[in-house]
RNA sequence: GCACCCGUAGCUCAGCUGGAUAGAGCGUUGCCCUCCGAAGGCAAAGGUCGCAGGUUCGACUCCUGCCGGGUGCGCCA
């Protein structure tokens, strides 16, 4: 049940009629025409500009045009008024059936109202990939729980969700790491140690890996060459610490569908890695060149040489990116070209890529490799591939600046003041992170104060939201003893005379409930759950506004002891409330709790 | 140097893909509990939407150029 969708079908037909009957050219292309609600009521339940965006394909005036389809919306009835006001807006007052309608559905529909109908596209989302060199810290915080509230999201507006994490186990980084837990396994052996060289990991959670290695090998591991020690040590310590992360993300409520190994690309008799070169090589996009020297570029790695490079300037890139490196390995960006080409294998209709702020350098290359290997073009603007087998979208996660009561949090993987995430988690709570870490636009840097997410009240939208369900279902409990059989889903509670919800409050609220579908649409498609957020705030502060005008106004209290029938209806908006509530924050991933503690 | 993001009330930010008189929270001022949960509500004050052009019926929104702030740049991962 979306009201607007309905308005907009009308107001579809209405238009093919005029045309069929001569009033409009009947070659005329019909563009897309909204139905929204005006900010102002005097306009109005909902207005339309079909007048307007029709006035130049049909080459007519908007009122002229206003005027054609007013003569037609009038005769609608479901609709009560017509007007056309401003430089051609219909506005329109839908009959109070058509709102009271809306309940119903709520009611009936439960959980499922607002979700789209299933086009049945795939999507594969992937977020966190953090690599497994360490545990969570805040900085990964948004991007998992922004891909997971996304995911959600999409999933409730009709879409095959497939969330993946990309692992980043192959490469110097994790030979590091091997080497790392090495010296931890050799220091529970009692040998010591030391500082910790430069370039190694000399943070306290290899301890227990080099623990175990202890309890697993004893001290044979000694006896090995030096790389497969490191190998050891490699594998036992990604395996470890890929645990702790899973562990970490379950204290948010994340998880993933697949958890995908850099190592596996070159792995088990393929070369995904060879195989997309080769792909790109047949559309000529791989050529031997030589890189400019980068700016500021300090260390002495750099070598002048002629190289393999994909030719990612062809696309609008900055510059062309080598695939190997000057000891003949492949390099992180071949890797992740190869990890793209064996997505598109996989055969999703969309992708969408979560990228943290410090990676946006990044972002040009990925897109253009993607849309060479799907076959697309690049939107660099949009940050998109478009057309072609699937299309991608990478969405930005900014910085998140982490606070505690007003000063900044320095954090230092060297100096191991990081914050940890499930420090985090255990010190507020799941539900503040998450809501707070969504409501903000993902684009757009966030402060995150520790201090205040745990006030419940000030600056805390999270719990002004989960009051409002509370509350909601503390009415329930109240009415119960004045009429216990007006329960939550007692058909008399279902089948309540909507008509006596008359007053602006209660209809104000109906048309907000009404909203959440086209709500719920315009966020999967723009992929912004924080739309949701904001609304469930907004949605909130009109459920709390109503009730306090019933302190002030008895006759106007959810419960009215002398009538039973108003009572039934009002419950039945209640119910419907917090059901929309209950339905937004389980897309957001927070509880909707029936009582505050 | 180049790319991207941000610039809206004193502060922190929304603004539903171009709609009508630009909104909310905090802060300030003044109100509302013998009453369904005051963890709440009502009201007032507060604006050259960074600046200048352009596109059109119409711009906070799209385009161009400036000015400020942030992030990034590699044969690293």
């Amino acid at each position: 049940m979306n009201v607007y969708r309905h308005v907009e079908g009308r107001i579809a037909a209405l238009l093919e009629t005029l045309k069929a009957e001569g009033a409009l050219p009947a070659d005329l292309a019909l563009p897309v025409v909204e139905v929204e609600a005006p900010r102002d009521p005097a306009h109005g339940d909902l207005a339309t500009n079909a007048a307007m965006v029709l006035a130049k394909p049909a080459r007519m005036r908007p009122r002229d045009i206003a005027e054609l389809l007013k003569v037609k919306l009038a005769a609608d009835p479901e609709i009560a008024k017509v007007e056309i006001a401003g430089p051609g807006f219909l506005n329109m007052t839908l009959v109070p059936q058509v709102w009271q309608r809306v309940i119903t559905a709520i009611l009936t529909e439960g959980k499922a109202f607002g979700g789209g109908t299933g086009s049945g596209e795939t999507v594969n989302i992937e977020y966190v990939s953090a690599n497994p060199t360490g545990p969570m810290h805040i900085g990964h915080c948004r991007g998992a729980v922004f891909g997971d509230a996304l995911g959600n999201l999409l999933d409730f507006a009709g879409f095959k969700v497939t969330r993946e994490y990309y692992i980043n186990d192959a490469g110097a980084q994790v030979d590091k790491l091997g080497r790392s837990a090495i010296l931890r396994y050799r220091e529970a052996l009692g040998e010591t140690v030391g500082e910790i060289p430069e370039g190694l990991y000399p943070g306290e959670y290899l301890k227990p890996i080099g623990a175990a290695l202890v309890k697993a090998h004893g001290r044979a591991l000694l006896q090995k060459p030096e790389d497969e020690q490191m190998a050891i040590g490699r594998d036992a310590a990604i395996a470890a610490l890929l645990d702790e992360i899973r562990s970490d993300l379950a204290t948010l409520n994340i998880r993933h569908d697949v958890f995908f190994s850099e190592r596996s690309l070159t792995t088990g008799g393929k070369d995904q890695v060879r195989a997309s070169i080769a792909a790109l090589e047949a559309n000529g996009l791989i050529a031997k060149g030589r890189l400019e020297r980068p700016k500021d570029h300090d260390d002495g790695e750099w070598e002048d040489r002629e190289q393999t490079l994909f030719k990612s300037t062809a696309f609008g890139d900055d510059a062309d990116r080598a695939l190997m490196k000057s000891d003949g390995s492949y390099t992180y960006f071949a890797g992740d070209v190869a990890y793209h080409f064996d997505k598109i294998e996989r055969g999703f209709d969309h992708y969408i890529n979560v990228f943290g702020a410090d990676h946006i350098g990044y972002i040009p290359r990925i897109l253009v490799a993607f849309a060479a290997l799907a076959g697309g073009t690049v939107s660099l603007k949009e940050r998109r591939t478009i057309g072609g087998k699937a299309n991608l979208d990478i969405l930005v996660c900014q910085l998140v600046k982490v606070m505690r009561a007003g000063e900044i949090v320095r954090m230092s993987k060297r100096a191991g003041t990081f914050v940890a995430l499930r420090d985090v988690v255990d010190e507020v709570g799941r539900d503040p992170v998450r809501f707070m870490m969504l409501y903000r636009k993902n684009d757009a840097p966030l402060d995150f104060d520790l201090a205040k997410v745990v006030e419940q009240s000030k600056d805390n939208p999270v719990f002004y939201v989960q009051y409002a369900h509370a509350r909601a279902f503390s009415v329930f409990g109240k009415s119960l003893d004045l009429f216990p059989d007006l329960t939550r889903e007692s058909a008399a509670v279902r089948n309540a005379d909507l008509a006596l919800l008359s007053d602006p409050g209660e209809l104000q609220l109906i048309q907000q409930l009404a909203f959440f579908p086209k709500l719920v649409a315009g966020a999967a498609a723009s992929r912004e759950p924080h739309r949701l957020a904001f609304y469930l705030y907004d949605l909130s502060s009109n459920f709390h506004g109503q009730w306090s005008r019933g302190n002030d106004s008895p006759h106007l209290r959810f419960i009215r002891p002398d009538n039973r029938s108003v009572t039934a209806a009002r419950l039945a908006l209640i119910a419907a409330t917090q059901q929309v509530i209950s339905s937004g924050l389980a897309i957001l991933g927070v509880e909707a709790p029936n009582m505050m503690r």
